[in-house]
DNA sequence: TTGTACGCGTTATCAT
DNA sequence: ATGATAACGCGTACAA
């Protein structure tokens, strides 16, 4: 017989009375089962069962001094890229017996700053983040309170924390040398906001093959977008496209797949065949790059071992005493499709 | 001057201490700040930067028998639609200043229950759901111990709780009618598995469809698949490409987005042209439809409003004692693109 | 094996 | 404005 909805939860001192025992035996059988004889403690089962009893977590961890989560706080819950690096981070907690707890900051400092606040206030295990702004000293702030904190995506060097990335100015490099071993002679970085590590990185990249091939350097073009968004590779394609022909870059290096995404639709609206007329280079490889109108040569970063790299540093920071604070970097690498080749 | 890391956090006990105030006073800084005269009230906010004092938030829920907190848990974060579902019910957490902490059960119940179980524990205000399985008792009784819980993208009537979904069947019967309209007579239902409710209402939609042109039960095949991913699409076009072309569908309805990404890779990397040899219609209307290589025929859900929808409802249950369950439905909508427009 | 008493940090109440 | 104190639910030493 269930009973009907009890909207007062019933605690362990609930239990005992309804088990007849003491509210010791209960903590007991939550704790310590083999302390306690099997017949009370099916009776307090039983209780529990019928009181429709759930441990309260806040005791439990006002209790302990800790919790059992850990939380990624996304820059970008919408791109894919951060999606699968939640999933490496995820895997991790899973396997060390954690729960994980998403949010989203979407790009906003003010969201990330709440979130931040709420899982320091809530004493998470650790955080893990890819911040809007990685220079804040509000993570500073919050690794030298004592939660372990892993900058995701952005290395930060002589900080108070541990950070994972993939080196972005060798991905930058990587895409231009394609394009210009591919022949092009004029080429167009789209990305921004130049605030953005990543951004600067991958553009530096970009510049560090432009002039390492001798190339004059007012060819390597700077298409500046207000966010990583499709709809920004949108308003870049028109851009471009606006372009007279005999002075429109031949290639596009996006900072990102999304970026590359929209250029891509833009350019084919307007009737610029790609790659004949404009080659195109994203960033991330995310899983619809491969399936994009027309497949994207992308720069692969190793997106779940990013994202499990970076946890296991947090449970290392958050169980090991003798932890020290590292900056783990990744490798990129190119994936050439029908986007750059003609 | 700031201090170095200090490992364990200060409390109320240790500001009140250092500012030479009473344990009350420091309570009212931070719950009546009115109450305070302001220079006390800056004494102690003074002394709280530099013991880096951070409220502990289970001590408080502790205290007040409930958080600030609702979570969702979403059956599969790498699929775009359940990120845009998840914007929308974090904009209306944002709006009810409370926080939004996401899950992933990456479609594994285990992995579910286990979210499911901590976020009980931690008396989070309220659980909105997309399950992988929505007739499990464990959400009748999570509700009935008292958690404001609401399943979205399912509907699940007489349960105790509330639910909002989008009108699959209509949609399925959208799809097909859009397919039979455009003088499709062998059709392809892609989807699996069939224990999805999702799945098998479009199915049903695409069947009453079919039977209400009345064509022939036997020319709408079913392709089974056994996960809504695009690897899975891809399966399903090689089975596709293996059929004599006088027998095959010369159009397929695929049960997402995400499979139907795969089968046009698939197929056009077989030489099968779309539309012309196989045209494709998915559903979810992810951004990505319209990038695809031939821009995809797609059902659109509302994917925001139906967050937003869900949100309002988990929060009218946490806060309003006269809330009465409810099923809301909302409608699809047919967007036409390349992939079926010869 | 079982029962009791205390403390975790915060908030609220009550006098002072 | 302060000080003292009870309460939230749980875990655990310690006593029975």
């Amino acid at each position: 017989m269930v009973s009907a909805r009890q909207p007062l939860s019933a605690s362990v001192k609930d239990v005992a009375a309804a088990a007849g025992v003491s509210l010791g035996t209960v903590s007991n059988v939550l704790n310590r089962p083999d302390r306690v004889t099997a017949a009370t403690r099916e009776r307090v089962e039983r209780a529990m069962a019928d009181l429709g009893f759930v441990r309260n977590e806040s005791a439990r961890s006002l209790r302990a001094g800790r919790t059992r989560t850990l939380a990624y706080v996304m820059l970008d819950a919408s791109n894919p890229f951060f999606t699968d690096v939640a999933q490496g981070i995820e895997r991790a907690a899973e396997g060390a017996e954690m729960s994980l707890f998403l949010c989203n900051s979407d790009g906003r400092a003010t969201r990330e700053a709440t979130h931040l606040e709420h899982l320091e206030q809530q004493r998470v295990q650790g955080i893990l983040i890819t911040p809007v702004e990685p220079d804040s000293s509000l993570l500073d702030a919050i690794a030298r309170r004592g939660t372990p904190l892993v900058v995701v995506d952005r290395i930060r060097k002589g900080g108070e924390f541990c950070s994972v990335a993939v080196d972005d100015v060798l991905g930058g490099r990587l895409a231009v040398e394609h394009l210009i071993d591919r022949g092009h002679r004029r080429v167009a970085f789209v990305g921004g906001p130049l605030s953005i590590g990543q951004v600067t990185d991958r553009y530096e990249g970009a510049r560090q093959a432009w002039a390492a091939a001798g190339l004059p350097e007012e060819d390597l073009t700077l298409l500046a977008v207000d966010s990583l968004t499709a709809a920004s590779g949108r308003s870049a394609g028109e851009r471009l496209a606006g372009i007279p022909s005999g002075r429109r870059p031949t290639a596009a290096f996006c900072a990102n797949d999304l970026v590359a995404f929209g250029l891509l639709q833009q350019a084919t609206s307007v009737g610029l065949r790609v790659p004949d007329q404009l080659s195109i280079v994203g960033y991330d490889d995310i899983d619809f790059a491969a399936a994009a109108a027309v497949p994207l040569t992308s720069v692969r970063q190793p997106r779940q071992e990013l994202g499990r790299a970076a946890a296991e540093l947090v449970l290392d920071e958050a169980g090991n005493p003798a932890h020290r604070h590292q900056q783990v970097m990744f490798t990129p690498e190119l994936v050439a499709r029908a986007s750059t080749l003609g």
